[in-house]
DNA sequence: TTGTAGGCGTTATCAG
DNA sequence: CTGATAACGCCTACAA
């Protein structure tokens, strides 16, 4: 009656073949301690032949809780939402846990309600955070109090090591621009990213960091701010280009900005690396294929978006090794083709 | 009772406050034909106010349908499906659907089975399929077989229109081919995709027509095969470049590849467009991003992706106009600066 | 036009 | 260790 060929086996189906009540089934499901070893053998037995598989939404129901993770962005950096795409789903492969994407728009006033009611109606095991909503302490309480699991990914540490994926953003900053410096260029630009957005922060001090460390002096002449798309890095290459015809060297805060730059360098007849160097920040595809290649700061996004579905998944059946791992993942520079000497004056 | 204040509103606690049944509560939220008017306004006024929303998982038990258009795919291009996915969630935002992404592996041999497994356990209300696998006729018949709906998106019209999202890739590359053609050249390379993939064969068919087509003839000398990465462009290039000295065009099947042939033209110093015309197919982003910016074919994946999600959606009450469409979107030449006339021998 | 009874497939409670 | 019984929140069938 309850498996008559048009639909899949249900747990009664299974209860019924095995002889026990579904209760007992249900234990098998999830892997109760308290069960005799031979009733268990033999309920899995019978789910091996049958194929059967439990209905998702009911479970849910019961449990009320989805086996579904969140990703929750705003972001303007295409690649870098699908690399951490693709580091959650390589984790989510093989487990009974799904992906969902619901983006957000950081500029509604409604953005934390829609959150909310997406948290509130999917009920996801949990959810990634990217930035730069992660960086709002707003939604981790909101979560809290939801009782949903999340994880926030910053260029820094943002909350407690179980919640948190992070970067070093400022170090490896410091460390590129320190590269440039012992290169020998002494007239280094920035490209900046935009206000409200840590990533754009850590990356600046790092810069700051650069400057006072080495022989030079921050020149605040030699910043000018872009909104990490593509044509705001042409504008402000060219800006700088124009204000300060001594820059040996530019870093962009990231990819396609340092993208901009490039284009803007051509624009004006310069050459890359001969007249000027460009330092990028992401390693995206763009960096591989521009010419010439970019040297550019790697941005482990595959690695973080990995350690965040293992720190969501913590605690489940699921659960992977390094679950529990430093939340901090170090960025390093990628040597390319679009830096060198600073040709003598 | 049923609301204590830990919880969510159900649908009991609207049915006690408006004094009437739960299944009126119900036929008000499936927006039933047979209610009274001012039954329905009292109590769509006290969902308003308490701010209930159906419990999605309690539907989807009940509806034996879940709330989520799943995306399906194996596709080598992140830029692709990154844009098929901005323009379904675009259609979604504000319905009550939500988007599950779900890859494969289209070389296992399981490949079939997952997909079924995915379908069966989370009865999605309807997913896309990207190429290549959207090519397999197995998979359609899977769908039907289940029950779920599905649109397939290719390099042509697939199956019935309900069912296809569509584009016309071998007349766009045939005019982007003739347009170089029209501009002088004689001697034009192809970089075909990788075998099995509709794409590949539409835009190798594209070439033909315009090579029969005009004061040429097809010479498969100048045909070199990649599999649509930037790696394989690369190879290609310097092969057809080694190859025939004589060539003073190239047409790449995608832009990645398009992008490995500028590479392997300024490795052998030649200039672009001045020594070698390029042209490419996707228009991704980083088609802007090059040096020279990629004269292109523009394939409207984002169109492609709403209308899909459009057509999963028609008939439900998140319907949205021009879901019965044509499932045919036309790819046009995006004339940028990375192709001239040759110069005169 | 509205309500009642029962079911969707699973898990929790609590007794045996 | 195992099993009745009652949720979980909503929907369908049938009745009124």
């Amino acid at each position: 009656m309850d498996n008559d060929g048009s639909g899949k086996a249900t747990i009664n189906d299974i209860a019924r073949l095995a002889g026990v009540s579904k209760k007992t089934v249900s234990r098998v499901i999830n892997r109760s301690a308290l069960l005799n070893e031979d009733t268990r053998q033999n309920i899995e037995a019978i789910i091996r032949e049958t194929g059967y598989v439990p209905n998702p939404q009911a479970r849910a129901l019961a449990l009320r809780r989805n086996f579904l993770i969140g990703l929750v962005h705003d972001n303007p950096n295409a690649q870098m939402v699908l690399g951490v795409q693709q580091g959650i789903l390589g984790v989510l492969k093989g487990t009974e846990y799904e992906l969902i994407v619901h983006p957000v728009d950081r500029g509604s006033t409604t953005m934390v309600a829609d959150i909310r009611q997406f948290v509130e109606r999917q009920r996801p095991h949990g959810i990634v955070l990217l930035p730069p909503i992660s960086e709002n302490p707003e939604l981790a309480e909101l979560c809290r109090q939801l009782g949903c699991r999340y994880v926030r990914m910053g260029s820094d540490v943002l909350d407690a090591p179980e919640n948190s994926v992070a970067s070093n953003d400022r170090a490896a900053v410091h460390a590129a621009v320190r590269h440039l410096v012992d290169l020998g260029h002494r007239f280094i630009g920035l490209i900046a990213g935009p206000e409200g957005f840590r990533s754009a922060f850590e990356r600046f001090e790092g810069f700051k960091d650069a400057m006072y460390d080495g022989p030079m002096h921050f020149n605040a002449q030699a910043v000018e701010r872009g909104d990490y798309r593509f044509e705001s890095g042409i504008a402000a290459g060219e800006r700088l280009l124009a204000n300060e015809p001594r820059l040996t060297a530019i870093f962009a805060s990231n990819d396609e900005m340092a993208a901009g730059a490039l284009h803007a360098a051509k624009r004006r007849g310069l050459d890359v690396p001969g007249d000027l160097s460009i330092v990028g920040f992401d390693d995206t595809a763009i960096a591989a294929h521009l010419w010439p290649p970019l040297t550019t700061v790697r941005w482990p996004i595959l690695e973080m978006g990995r350690a965040a579905a293992r720190k969501l998944l913590a605690g489940t059946r699921d659960a992977q090794p390094e679950a529990a791992g430093d939340p901090l993942f170090l960025s390093t520079l990628i040597e390319r083709a679009s830096v060198a000497s600073p040709r003598v004056a």
